[in-house]
DNA sequence: TCTGGGGTCCTAGGACCC
DNA sequence: TCTGGGGTCCTAGGACCC
């Protein structure tokens, strides 16, 4: 028999947010920006939730439900440090260990009742580990599933610690809502009500045939997970660690949008730059090149390109992406930009000789460059054009330092001003 | 409500090949 | 003439997760 536990930080950016800053314990917390900012919420204490703050709601709207709300800016470094924490002490535990987010994992703990007693007392004895490693509370799951450990992790929370009895998982899942069920969201869930299913129950009651026919594949999946399987998707597989990514990207919402062509692409330069470092992170060459263009309606699209060979060259991945944003732009208004890739290779493949002889240039330029970013920071260095150092500012949006006139696009590329280039290189 | 950023997986249509 | 069938790759979009 199986022996699946979820652990799940309970909210977990507030938390580490807390031991930064003490005096913030028990108050209604806001991390994400500022009230009134453009973006969403990452996280929400407790105590903000009860106001009806929640984690994906607007900035302004939560600004709006809890005027008292402390607004706390993200910091990521710390989340992966404290992520890290809490991966060791897992790591202690049982090698069987695989982090599904930042602030998540399951553990195989199959077998290890010799080593760790029964369930309940395994759990609540990691979980007081936790708390000694990183003084932040966690929940703990534990079923013969992934899936049942996942939802038992959340009717546990918070800073608690549930078992369900193999045999009884059907039976602890029945009457939840449907959608505590992973996978099931706001459409699938308005999917499945219009068909007069509202809790897991309902749904574990249905025929597989049916909910095949009605649903496809995800309903295939439905019809296990209604019985607490593992079925489909997220859920298959072994726990181990984790495997090589199978895209990166980044994008940038502007604080106001933005028509202006020079602006556009010196953020695709940037953009460029930070994903062809991951790749180089990664040791992964990319194939596919893909443009995310979001304008003020809200409107989005994406446009992509799949190269001859893999790449990991920012001013590659530049080339392309500007190409692409050169043909699908309209000209209007624009929110988001953001560059992604896929189409994972271990290497480029078989370049002609005189690419070859560029490509391995290149790779050399770029990999001191990584090093010097390690060492001095992000803004320390920049190759992916003179475009992006001569108009840092704007692409920090500071229109204060807006230049009179626009210039056009690659005619001032080479010439980066002393001053700037000083600026540019500080710290 | 006025909607981030980084991911995964699924679907569906068209091109192309045999 | 007016029409096959399967497989793979590529592109675009969407649901969902944290």
């Amino acid at each position: 028999m199986k022996l699946i536990f979820h652990l799940d930080m309970d909210a977990f950016f507030v938390s580490v947010e807390e031991l930064f800053n003490p005096s913030l314990k028990g108050k209604p917390v806001v991390v994400g920006g500022q009230r009134g900012q453009r973006g969403v919420v990452s996280a929400a204490s407790y105590a903000a939730r009860r106001f009806g703050v929640h984690s994906a709601m607007p900035l302004r709207t939560a600004g709006r439900l809890c005027p008292q709300a402390i607004f706390v800016d993200g910091h990521p470094h710390r989340y992966r440090e404290y992520s890290h924490k809490v991966y060791e002490v897992l790591q202690s535990f049982t090698p069987l260990v695989e982090m599904a987010s930042i602030d998540e994992a399951y553990l195989d703990l199959t077998g290890a009742g010799r080593l760790h007693g029964p369930p309940l007392r395994a759990a609540h004895e990691l979980h007081n580990r936790i708390h000694r490693a990183t003084n932040l509370n966690c929940s703990i799951g534990a079923a013969t599933s992934r899936l049942v450990a996942k939802v038992a992790s959340d009717q546990a929370k918070p800073n608690g610690v549930l078992w369900i009895l193999p045999g009884q998982e059907a039976k602890f899942l029945a009457p939840l809502e449907i959608r505590k069920i992973p996978g099931v969201g706001k459409v699938t869930e308005k999917n499945l009500h219009a068909i007069g299913v509202t809790r897991v129950g309902d749904l574990a009651g249905l025929e597989e045939t049916f909910l095949e026919r009605r649903f496809g594949k995800l309903g295939l999946a439905l019809a296990g997970k209604a019985r607490g399987l593992d079925a489909g998707g997220w859920f298959d597989g072994e726990i181990g660690d984790a495997s090589d990514p199978k895209s990166i990207s980044h994008e940038h919402t502007f604080s106001e949008d933005t028509a202006e062509a020079i602006v556009l692409e010196a953020m695709l330069a940037r953009l460029s730059e930070m994903v062809g470092r991951r790749l180089r992170e990664h040791a992964l060459h990319a194939r596919t090149v893909q443009l995310k263009l979001r304008y003020s309606d809200f409107s989005t699209f994406t446009r992509a390109h799949t190269l001859d060979h893999a790449t990991k060259l920012d001013n590659e991945i530049l080339d392309h992406v500007r190409r692409l944003f050169r043909k699908a732009w309209t000209g209007a208004a624009v929110r988001l930009i953001g560059v992604h890739v896929s189409s994972f290779e271990d290497s480029e493949g078989q370049l002609s000789l005189l690419d070859g002889e560029k490509n391995a240039r290149w790779s050399k330029a770029l990999s001191a460059a990584d090093r010097i970013r390690d060492r001095f920071g992000e803004s320390s260095i920049s190759l992916a054009g003179g475009l992006k150092s001569t108009f840092r500012e704007r692409v920090h949006e500071n229109p204060a330092s807006l230049p009179g006139k626009t210039p056009r696009p690659g005619k001032n590329d080479a010439a980066v001003p002393p001053a700037e280039r000083s600026e540019s290189s500080g710290k």
